[in-house]
DNA sequence: ACCTGAACACCGTTCAAGT
DNA sequence: ACCTGAACACCGTTCAAGT
C-alpha cells in the first residue's frame, strides 16, 4: 500500500544488513531515506513499531508462498520430514542473510499473519509426524526456540569468537579442574561447521519428534 | 578484591533487576554508586566491560561450589539425569532473579572460569550418560542454546504477553487457511504453565540424550 | 590513586510551525 | 496530508583538571 512506509523499512533493513541492528537509529533512517528524522513518525509510528515492522518483513520472506484460489498446482506432499528440513534451512537461510534477525525475533512477539503461516507449517508437520496434539504447541516452541537460539548465539557469539571454541584452552586449570573439558580436549580444538551442526541438530530433533509420536497409542 | 568494583557490580545487577537492563547506564550506576560517570572507568573499564563483569557474577551463583583441597565430603553422585535436571533447574532459578540475564547471555562469550565449570558440568554428565565424546561438545550446546532461548522467549516475551498464547485467537484468517492452527484451537486456549513445560522439555532432552548414547557402539 | 566538570557526538520523542 | 526545526531529556566517552 503505502509506498513511504515500505521504502522506510527497505532503509531500516537495508541499514541493519550494513551496519547493525544497533545502527537502526531513527535519525540514522532518515537520513538514508533522505527526510527528516520526524518525517517518519507518520509512517512507521516511533522506533518500537519499526523495529516490529522490521520483523513482519523477515517472516513474510519466510513464509512459503500463500495457497491462492485458482494457483498453481500443489507439489506432491514430500513427507513430515523433509517439511521440517526445508523449512529450518529457509530460516537459516534467513539469518544469514539478516544475522541481526535472531537477536530481533526473541523479543518480538510477531503476531502477523506472516507469522502465524511460519508456525502452522510446524505445527502440520508435527501432526503429520504423529505427536499427540496436547503436545504440538510445546514441541513447537521447542524446536523454533533451538533454531532461534542456535542463530541467536552464533551472531551474539556467544560460541566463541571464531571458528574454535576458545574452552579449548581450559583444559585444565590452575586452582579448580574441569575434568569434562580435559577428557574432551580433542574434540573442542577442532574448528566446527557450524551449517553441518545444524544438520546434525535438526536430524536429532526429527528423532525426538518421532520418539514422542511413538509414545501416542 | 577491588571492593570498588564489587560496589559498582552490585549496583548494575540490582538496577537491572529493579528497572530492566535498559536502565542500566553508566550515568545511572555510577548516580547508585554516589560517584560521577566518569569514576567508573577505572574500576569497570566501559559500558560493555560493565556488562562482562554482570555475566560474570551470573557465571559465579550459578556455578556448583568449588572442590577445595581439604573441603567437605562429596556427596554420592546421584546419577547424570539428576545431575542434569538440577543443573537446569539451577539455571532457571538463577533467570527468575535475574529476568535479563538470558538476553546478555545471548551476546557475552562468557568465558570465565566459572562458565567453564558450568559448561563442565554438562560435559560430565554427557559423558556419563554414553554420549560418544565427539558428540559431546554439540549436543552441550543444544541443550545450553535451548535452556537460554527458552528463558530469553519468556523474558523477551517471543511466547506471547500473557500466559495465554495469542495464536490461539486466529483459527481462520479472512485470506489464508492455518490448518494446523484449525486443529489445535482447543489446546492453544489453554494458559500455559511454563515451569511445567520446562520440565517436559527436559525430560525429551534426557530422553534424547539416552537415544544418542545408545548409538554408540 | 582516585575523582570531577565541561564538552562532544550521539539517542528517541514532543510540540509548534510551515506548505 | 506531509514535512521541518528547535528543543528536551537522555546516552557513552574523551580530555584536562583538581586533590
Amino acid at each position: 500500500m503505502s509506498g513511504r512506509r515500505e521504502e522506510i523499512l527497505d532503509a531500516a533493513v537495508a541499514l541493519a544488513d550494513e551496519r547493525g541492528l544497533d545502527a537502526v537509529s531513527m535519525r540514522a533512517v532518515a537520513e538514508r531515506v533522505g527526510v527528516t528524522p520526524m518525517a517518519l513518525y507518520p509512517h512507521v509510528g516511533g522506533k518500537s513499531a519499526l523495529l516490529d515492522g522490521m520483523v513482519g518483513r523477515l517472516m513474510s520472506n519466510l513464509a512459503p508462498p500463500r495457497a491462492d484460489g485458482a494457483g498453481a498446482p500443489v507439489p506432491a506432499d514430500p513427507g513430515w520430514r523433509e517439511r521440517l528440513r526445508r523449512f529450518a534451512r529457509s530460516g537459516w537461510a534467513m539469518m544469514e542473510r539478516h544475522p541481526w534477525a535472531a537477536t530481533l525475533l526473541f523479543t518480538r512477539p510477531s503476531v502477523t499473519e506472516d507469522a502465524a503461516r511460519a508456525v502452522d507449517e510446524v505445527y502440520a508437520a508435527l501432526l503429520a509426524a504423529g505427536v499427540p496434539r496436547a503436545q504440538v504447541p510445546r514441541v513447537e516452541r521447542m524446536v523454533s526456540t533451538f533454531l532461534l537460539g542456535y542463530a541467536a548465539s552464533l551472531e551474539g557469539g556467544r560460541f566463541g569468537p571464531q571458528e574454535t571454541d576458545p574452552r579449548a584452552e581450559r583444559g585444565r586449570l590452575p586452582d579448580g579442574d574441569l575434568p569434562g573439558h580435559a577428557e574432551l580436549t580433542p574434540w573442542l580444538r577442532r574448528p566446527v561447521d557450524w551449517a553441518a551442526e545444524l544438520e546434525a541438530d535438526l536430524a536429532d530433533l526429527i528423532r525426538l519428534i518421532e520418539a514422542i509420536a511413538s509414545d501416542a497409542p
